[in-house]
DNA sequence: GCTACATTTGCACCGTTGTACAAACATGAA
DNA sequence: TTCATGTTTGTACAACGGTGCAAATGTAGC
């Protein structure tokens, strides 16, 4: 069977969002804000990485516009959130696209 | 129901591997190669990005250190595929991971 | 051995990116 | 307004990463 997906693979893989995930600081970042699971301000999450606090800014910023989390200002403080639903979702898409588009090769050959 | 996971998030991001996605001429390579459903070579595959064939050959050793792709040689050429299997695993795995730790904030609250 | 072909590697160039520090900006309280 | 707190932004710098070209390596055939 043919590839049930219209969209090929490129257009299944953000560029810009994995390059946001291919950062160690970003992904604690990440990790810690869905692991919290509420939102969180920009001094509690910058304690889960040793950078400075403008540098964690810059991250959450990076995250942000590459739709891994979403922001909103509250007060003096900026919450952050992942954005689970869109992740998981992409994610599982390009996963369904990748078993679409490849054949076992180890196993069950069909001829 | 708590997380089912063992693992935390950044445990489940593999650096390596986003920061290799995150490459649109390295995704290129990927998607041309997932769509072919066979192993190609180096020099066919360098034929979907701009780039000089050395570059190409770089780009497929940098996605085969990342564990996305995997590498034969075969006479004087070498076959690279994707390697499914494990991509569309982790991607799974990771969306599972999100939507536990992630309770849906915009629809159905289960209190 | 030599030659041709496929791929990798050494090298240099240069744009990008992660970083800290300081300053600016935003917001709420006194 | 003035001050304190939280966040972003300007700036500079070092490290990293993508790139092409040329040389080296590997492999098959002569």
């Amino acid at each position: 069977m043919t590839c049930k997906t219209t969209q090929s693979i490129s257009e299944l893989i953000p560029t810009r969002l994995f390059k946001a995930l291919g950062d160690p600081n970003r992904v604690s970042l990440l990790a810690m804000l869905a692991e919290c699971r509420r939102p969180c301000s920009v001094s509690e999450l910058s304690t889960c990485c040793p950078v400075d606090l403008s540098t964690a800014s810059r991250h959450l910023a990076v995250l942000r516009d590459a739709g891994a989390v979403t922001s909103k200002k509250q007060g003096k403080q900026v919450f952050y959130a992942v954005n689970c639903g869109k992740l998981a979702g992409m994610l599982r898409q390009l996963a369904d696209a990748l078993d679409t588009c490849c054949p076992p090769e180890s196993s069950d050959k069909e001829s």
